[in-house]
RNA sequence: GGCCCCAUCGACUAGUGGUUAGGUCAUCACCCUUUCAAGGUGGUAGCACGGGUUCGAAUCCCGUUGGGGUCACCA
């Protein structure tokens, strides 16, 4: 036998934002889909009209991509077992209904919702499962209503939903790829409404129609399904269908282990997005959340090719993931570190040039937008920013004057005799040819020495004034990439408002 | 509450009967150093508990506890 091509799908709601979670199974149905060498695939469950949000659809799409996730087939860019989203799939869904109501696995019914929660708030009195009590049960399925009762329902236009109908005193049973064998009880199942009064099928029955029809062959999905799993067994039993490979995803936790939540940290991706963290870093944490290499590996930066190459499902854990945003900074450090320097420019380029937008810079607007200047920006701080965007807001002073100097450092360095020597060895700087690192180191060094004093008493000062800040690279090197004539201006500004404060 | 799932350092995890229980993040100390990072070295820290099975259990079985999910005309 052919072994066939494997297909996977992400199945979300348009309902807002991608959430890191949804992000995670959607990796992960990408990830087993190319390491088979088989299809991806997106299809939006819009069978909630009201929760429906506008532009949602394509929100979610656009971030996958963002990811590097990228669908074979898709409702925006198609395929051929459309149409991808479920409101354009009405009439198969009424076809599969009718089948069912013809073979008695399915039956109207037309209580109320007050009915419902009436039986409902009894049910849980009692301290019963709330489940429907079958009233509506046809007389040819077992229950109590005659046929003409039904079609008179039918014909006066009363509204209804149809429901399966749920064996009884059987076992539903099925190997879940993650979680080894998972039984239930037919007795604890409920009579499922798969069809709406609206016309509109509930997810259970769409989802299994849809998964059978667009074949796929793997179901991975988040562990809050894997309960309401043996209705969808039921309905492919019924359909006479063979059901797919499942594998029920471990959920991603708050944490304080209770399941991620807004509240207490962001859960979508784009608030990721806009924080900064690339999608290298995202898609590599998120990856390891719940699964890993195993055999001794101690890797722990991938790339998306690296994880198609390793990834299997049966290496995903069980138990579910707290995420936790310090690993997640620590590895979008390890990508900024590594990352080609033009790949760096021709990002921070635009960040720079929106900042210069809201702010006006004294140094020559040439030279700091120039790709020699934002390289040497980069080669200075990139073992010191945590985001792509600190290199131009963590360490402003290489774009924009000082706005403020640092008060406690200020008061930490400054000796009575610092502003002189300051501005002594401003004249030293000012005179010399070669404003290089090495320069500037030896002249400091021999300018301090027949004083008696140590480096640091100007070092110190000399950043304050330079860069507002008590912290950053190596004062040497900070200056030469400022150059003279801001260094100059800096330090006799820096005098001015330091010795008017001090 | 019923049903289902789960359980190794604070976090992510390796481990499938015999290991000084390993790695990464975080944390602490030290080194490097003009600062901050980065880097290096080392440390603290874990098998939820109780029974079995076995010569021997983190590993297998049962129970307890704890956590989570789910019980909608939402997905």
């Amino acid at each position: 036998m052919v072994a066939q091509k494997v297909r996977t799908r992400f199945a979300p709601s348009p309902t807002g934002y991608l959430h890191v979670g949804g992000l995670r199974t959607a990796l992960y149905n990408y990830l087993f889909a190319k390491k088979m060498g088989g299809d991806f695939i997106i299809r939006i469950e819009d069978t909630d009209q009201s929760r429906k949000v506008e532009d949602a659809q394509k929100n979610l799409i656009k971030t996958l991509e963002w990811a590097g996730i990228i669908a074979d087939e898709s409702p925006e860019h198609g395929g051929n077992f459309g149409p991808y989203v479920q409101s354009e799939r009405l009439d198969i869904y009424d076809k599969y209904c009718k089948l069912l109501l013809e073979d008695h696995h399915a039956y109207y019914c037309f209580a109320t919702h007050e009915e419902l929660d009436e039986n409902r708030q009894l049910q849980i009195k009692q301290g019963l499962q709330p489940k429907y009590n079958r009233k509506w049960l046809p007389e040819e399925m077992g229950g109590s209503i005659p046929p003409s009762v039904i079609q008179k329902k039918l014909d006066e236009g009363e509204p209804y939903v149809i429901r399966m109908k749920v064996p009884d005193y059987i076992s539903v049973w099925f190997e879940d790829i993650i979680r080894g064998p998972v039984e239930f009880d037919s007795a604890t199942i409920d009579d499922q409404v798969l069809m709406k009064s609206d016309g509109f099928p509930t997810y259970h029955f769409a989802s299994v129609i849809d998964d059978h029809l667009m074949g796929f062959t793997h179901i991975i999905r988040g562990e809050e399904w894997l309960s309401s799993m043996p209705k969808h067994l039921l309905l492919y039993e019924f359909f006479g269908w063979e059901a797919p490979k499942v594998a029920h995803l471990p959920l991603l936790l708050n944490p304080d282990r209770s399941k991620l939540s807004k509240r207490q940290g962001d859960v979508a991706v784009e608030d990721y997005v806009r924080k900064g963290y690339s999608a290298e870093a995202i898609i590599n944490f998120v990856a390891m959340l719940g699964w890993n290499e195993g055999e001794g590996s101690e890797q722990e930066v991938y790339s998306m090719t690296q994880l198609i190459d390793k990834f299997s499902l049966e290496r995903v854990g069980k138990a579910g993931a707290v995420f936790n945003v310090d690993k997640l900074n620590w590895l979008e450090k390890q990508y900024i570190k590594n990352r080609p320097t033009e790949k760096l420019v021709a990002v921070i380029k635009p960040i720079l040039l929106a900042e210069l937008e809201k702010r006006e810079p004294l140094m020559p607007l040439e030279m700091i937008t120039s790709e020699t200047y934002l390289e040497k920006v980069i080669e200075l701080m990139r073992e010191r920013v945590g985001f792509e965007h600190e290199f131009v807001t963590f360490s402003s002073y290489f774009f924009f004057e000082p706005e403020a100097y640092d008060e406690e450092s200020v008061k930490k360095r400054w000796a009575t005799d610092t502003n002189d020597l300051l501005r002594d060895f401003a004249s030293i700087l000012g005179s010399l040819v070669e404003f290089s690192a090495e320069n500037i180191e030896a002249h400091l060094k021999e300018f301090v020495a027949p004083k008696g004093m140590k480096a640091a008493v100007l070092i110190h000062p000399l950043r304050i004034v330079a860069s507002g800040v008590s912290f950053g690279p190596s004062l040497y090197h900070l200056l030469e990439v400022l150059g003279k004539e801001t260094v100059l201006r800096r330090i006799q500004v820096g005098l001015e408002k330091i010795s008017s404060s001090v």
